[in-house]
DNA sequence: CCACTGACGCGAC
DNA sequence: CGTCGCGCCAGTG
């Protein structure tokens, strides 16, 4: 099971309704450092099952979408499941999963 | 094999 | 508060 798989299993643990940041995924997979990439990864996802708009920035901010509409669509689709945002701003506190461990994928 | 390249993070200022 | 700059690392060509 190679990164890009890890990081979408993780991704799909996601609850709906709730957030998680790119490095909370990069520690999921056990790659605490590789945040970067996991952005990469989920710029590649073509998969409309895969949640990937739940997955974002750690300093609040939504971040990007490859999906069309970008990053408007992503914050439709949040809005759709309940989550507040004012601007391109969640409350992390808030909506973030209570710990990465989570999503962790074993092996 | 080597050199980019990102849906990023974080400290400085 | 906001913006800038540098670091990050696995995949892709």
């Amino acid at each position: 099971m190679n990164l890009s798989k890890k990081t979408y299993a993780a991704a799909r643990r996601i609850p709906p309704g709730q957030v998680a940041t790119y490095a909370d995924l990069a520690y999921a997979i056990g790659h605490p450092r590789a945040w970067r990439h996991v952005g990469s990864i989920l710029g590649q996802n073509r998969d409309v099952k895969t949640p990937c708009h739940r997955v974002i920035r750690s300093d609040g901010r939504v971040g990007g979408f490859g999906f069309p509409g970008g990053t408007a669509q992503k914050i439709k689709k949040l809005r759709g499941e309940g989550i507040r945002i004012s601007g391109d701003r969640i409350e992390l506190q808030r909506y973030r999963i209570s710990s990465p461990r989570l999503l962790a994928v074993r092996s």
